[in-house]
DNA sequence: TTAATAGTGTCTTTCAGACACTATTAT
DNA sequence: ATAATAGTGTCTGAAAGACACTATTAA
């Protein structure tokens, strides 16, 4: 460090560390067994790691590790989510520090959380990471009821509020979308992050309403028709595609 | 460090430290020279700190300091704030951290930025630091064409961005209004600092719509009477007040 | 035929947007 | 009287909210 320059901070005690931890949501479907074609069962899950080293050892935990310091914490969530579950491309965003004294036995560190949406097929190769002695995915109800290592409790919370505002106020359903969806898959995703919500004319605001209808579009097909899938339903339903319009909200107008 | 549990993070490079930086808004009001009654002109203003230490000697720099083992990053800028500015109990909030590698010369530091939303009068008697050369309130426009101390530019134009979106997505225009206040005045607030920001009948909007007028409500005289106030017009205009109601928004609905 | 989902018709009430108009009162 | 701000009247068209109704088609 620069003495000649008369800088003083490295006199004082230093963290022990820059960790980020990920909290990795993803929305599993599952085929109803009623014989007909319907819409599947969705759960909100997170990915959880099951520690094998101290401390809390055979706790869960999110997944992350340590900065370095060639990185940003932005690109070393986005690496520790590559080596622990094989994941990259997908929608990472910070989202929070943690910082309270104490808060990890190892020493001072303050962590620095993410939110990371991914698709359920983009997990379904995922692998154990080096340093942890399971992986699994577990229901959002499920996790929380768990006594999980560190202040993790607290950030999937906070993760979550923060998850269920940003789905109503932003459009990241398309994180959990594939491309192209009917108005039916819309609405199960939303109704998966928040169970209660409920719009009684949601088709209609979602495409004939002005101010809305710019989020997503219909679909053609090459000829230019319009497409639609009856993957779900006996009628098939009109396919749409999010713009990459994000609307503006005010509490003034 | 616990090297008896097999803990081995304290072999890697730690962190030199975890300095939060703050960026203090104020909105100043200056009566014009009218003669007659009108309403202020109101600037936008930050609180901008003239380094007199290595590094960036000279240039101004957000005010901040470094986190301590013993407390939260919340913890450290709210004393960071009233050791610099004598300022405490205002809205302080955090926004974002920036790592890039190389963004202070003095070694490995990750930075917590915070955003302070100060009325006026509060700052009046502000004094400066014991390590600043000087402290001044800067017009947001001059703040930005200044080359400042390390990224503080980049955390300044984040921290704009931030304080437009929540101005016109939760009631923060309150930080910036006394506890009663005519319909004028938080017009004014809002331009301030959204200069864009127009709504036509917006005295309307904000009393007479039912899904508005839940944030403010008219302010009543001990006697039941309606409480206005002639501080600005010739006409009394009748006064609001928050209330502690937030609304939620939604594209959806 | 039925179950399951997709989508429309229609009515009432509320809101948005425009803009001309009236109200108040210190100077 | 005037300047400066506060606030209303009124019209149009759009959207919200409710809810019954029709449409499609694999099984």
């Amino acid at each position: 460090m620069e003495d000649e320059h008369n800088y003083s901070a490295s006199n004082y005690r230093t963290p022990d560390g820059a960790p980020t931890d990920i909290v990795i949501f993803t929305i599993t479907s599952r085929e109803r067994e009623s014989g007909k074609k319907s819409l599947p069962i969705r759960e909100l899950q997170l990915l959880l790691i099951q520690r094998k080293v101290w401390p809390f050892i055979g706790k869960w935990a999110l997944p992350g590790g340590f900065t370095r310091e060639s990185e940003t914490v932005q690109e070393c969530a986005e690496r520790e989510l590559l080596e622990e579950t094989g994941v990259s491309d997908v929608h990472i965003e910070y989202f929070n520090v943690y910082s309270m004294p104490g808060r990890d036995p190892r020493g001072w560190m303050i962590s620095h959380a993410f939110l990371a949406l991914v698709k359920e097929d983009v997990l379904l190769d995922r692998r154990a990471s080096v340093d942890a002695a399971d992986v699994r995915l577990l229901r959002v109800s499920e996790a929380l009821s768990l006594e999980l290592a560190f202040d993790h409790g607290i950030i999937i919370g906070d993760a979550l509020h923060k998850i269920r505002e940003k789905m109503l106020t932003t459009t990241i359903a398309k994180e959990f979308l594939p491309e192209e969806f009917t108005i039916g898959e819309l609405y199960q995703v939303i109704q998966t992050v928040i169970p209660e919500f409920e719009e009684k004319n949601f088709i209609r605001k979602v495409t004939s309403t002005q101010i809305r209808k710019g989020i997503i579009e219909e679909v053609r097909e090459e000829t230019g028709e319009l497409k639609s899938s009856n993957k779900y339903s006996q009628r098939a339903a009109q396919l749409y595609r999010f713009t990459d319009y994000e609307p503006q909200l005010s509490i003034y107008s």
